[in-house]
DNA sequence: TTAATGTTTCAGTAATTTCTGAAAGTTTAG
DNA sequence: CTAAACTTTCAGAAATTACTGAAACATTAA
């Protein structure tokens, strides 16, 4: 199973990116190309696709199954699992932007949170600068999971009408300014 | 130089999560360490509270230096080189997104394009499918590039109503839906 | 059942990333 | 200039992370 050449590259490019991503390597390439793929991939193909052992598939399979961004497909009368892409790739990415939303800024906020609370009343355990601060990154990690909650519940045709206006967030806000009389 | 319990539970936090937020422990554990120390520190006061290598600091400060996280203030008649914040939570935050915008979009939108570009008229390069999925990521990377350029404009002011609205973009968008006749 | 056809696990190995500390480099007071 | 006071670099060591492949496990057709 040789891949098209232009589709080797970016196969390979997801794999090179994969760190930067939240994922390894093999996740990041084997995401790449069942994304990319009509059909559904089996271990085999994909292992012929990429030269990785069958141990690293089933573990990146796993992993990306735990990200929600793959499911299992079976085709009666054949034992095989095929692999494809869980949702189109707006619903590939609020599931990237929520998990890692869910790991990148969850646990700082609920640390920070609790650290805020028991040195509210306690000037002997924080200094007043670093609880400044701390208060500061806190509400600010707070304000983006807002947004990601709110991203969640965008469907595609939000996105699209976001698209066609060409800016984002400040003209929005812009806007508001204009059509809101205070 | 030992560090306020509380503190250090913080910035140990930062140091688990940096390879989360793109970089290496020491880079995290500074971080924190500067920004939620009102005075300016030298290598020195790091060092001892870390307990990290004069060279790991080094490299470290370079790196923070790199991302715009961090400057050097000197004290007038003192050789030494002191690390303060390079501005607000809300600044450090911008100064954060706008460089993971540009190492974990930037490269892969550039070869999306090139690709899209050189397989346009050219139906023997691509599969059809892997084409329009590959537009589809291109598209969506582009909006979130635009997002953040826009980010970037916005000052604190505007960070502040948004946060008053209590929600994000959905709810701002079905404000514009209900705002603007069509 | 059972044998064939798959998948998963995991111990050991390989690859990659990070850290140390000594040597080289830089800056400035005198 | 020179030497003291710092900072940076970088080769090798340590720590971490990823990968392989063989053995264990699971499922199903016959």
């Amino acid at each position: 199973m040789s891949l098209n050449e232009d589709l080797q590259a970016i196969v390979y490019h997801f794999g090179e990116m994969a760190s930067r991503w939240g994922f390894n390597r093999t996740v990041g390439q084997m995401l790449g190309l069942i994304v990319l793929t009509e059909e559904p991939l089996s271990a085999e193909q994909i292992g012929q696709s990429l030269n990785i052992s069958r141990g690293n598939i089933s573990m990146a399979a796993k992993e990306l199954q735990s990200w929600q961004l793959i499911r299992v497909h079976r085709e009666p009368g054949d034992r095989k699992d095929y692999y494809v892409a869980n949702g189109s790739i707006w619903e590939l990415a609020q599931q990237v932007m929520s998990e890692r939303s869910k790991r990148e800024i969850n646990p700082t906020l609920s640390l920070m949170r609790t650290q805020l609370m028991t040195s509210e009343n306690d000037d002997s355990r924080l200094p007043a600068y670093s609880k400044q601060q701390i208060q500061q990154v806190h509400d600010l990690l707070e304000l983006f999971t807002l947004w990601f909650a709110d991203v969640q519940n965008m469907k595609q045709e939000h996105i699209k009408a976001l698209m066609k206006m060409g800016a984002g967030v400040g003209k929005v806000l812009e806007l508001k300014d204009k059509l809101i009389p205070r």
